[in-house]
DNA sequence: CATATAAGGGATAATATTATCCCCAGAAGA
DNA sequence: TCTTCTGGGGATAATATTATCCCTTATATG
């Protein structure tokens, strides 16, 4: 997220991708400013296993790239209001996508998960 | 990819499908063996940025995930074969959903990233 | 003999990403 | 006055992920 060291391959399409879903909460972003959960604290509330900070980070990024706006009301107490671009938008049926492969498979990945972390002890 | 010590929200879609498709070169290895790229060299040849090493461990989790699924000839030289199983062909039309966005926004993306590593010096 | 190919992996370094902690401002409500 | 709510971010620790290096086995080829 910060610099990358590495330069990654730009000719490919996956790569892309997943330059701007790659981050953990991007995705959980995304869809949420989707269905209209637009403000900040809105969107922690919505995924209180992150970080205000962390997810601060990844609405930056999403920014940077186009796949957000972000509104500022210049008032007391301050108000900000994020929606998808029209860039942002093309991404969501990739993103249902996601979700619905990940809902239909998500009993048989978690039982891997599970097996996985019993074999640590 | 080793160990995870903050426990990921299990309940989530986005992240069981973040949990397959997260590694780096994960999707590009599924998309190759999707297309008959099957035996660890001819992949390795296919995605030449990356390592052999790396390939490898990658390769293990999609089969831990069965995602895949290795055939080993006790051969010499050895022979491996991979190929997707039923639940790794389910995967495919979200990578392809995947590469096509990523090429169609390839150009402005890439302009992004370069502007960022200009703006570093 | 030196080199290439096949597949694989231990050990460790380098990088990248997330998490944690704690601070700021200003206004409203109990 | 003390707390809550709004949005934001610096500094740093903790984790996770990738990359690098080098070694193994056995056959075939120049």
């Amino acid at each position: 997220m910060y610099e990358k060291k590495i330069p990654l391959p730009l000719e490919c399409g996956l790569m892309m991708t997943r330059e701007i879903l790659g981050g953990k909460w991007k995705p959980n972003l995304l869809l949420a400013i989707s269905v209209g959960i637009s403000r900040p604290s809105q969107l922690h509330r919505e995924i209180p296993q992150s970080t205000k900070r962390v997810l601060n980070l990844q609405l930056k990024e999403l920014e940077e790239f186009e796949m957000i706006e972000k509104k500022v009301y210049h008032q007391l107490p301050p108000k900000v209001e994020y929606r998808l671009t029209e860039r942002g938008k093309s991404l969501m049926p990739l993103l249902q996508q996601m979700n619905e492969w990940g809902e239909k498979n998500r009993p048989f990945i978690k039982s891997i998960i599970l097996k996985r972390t019993k074999a640590l002890d």
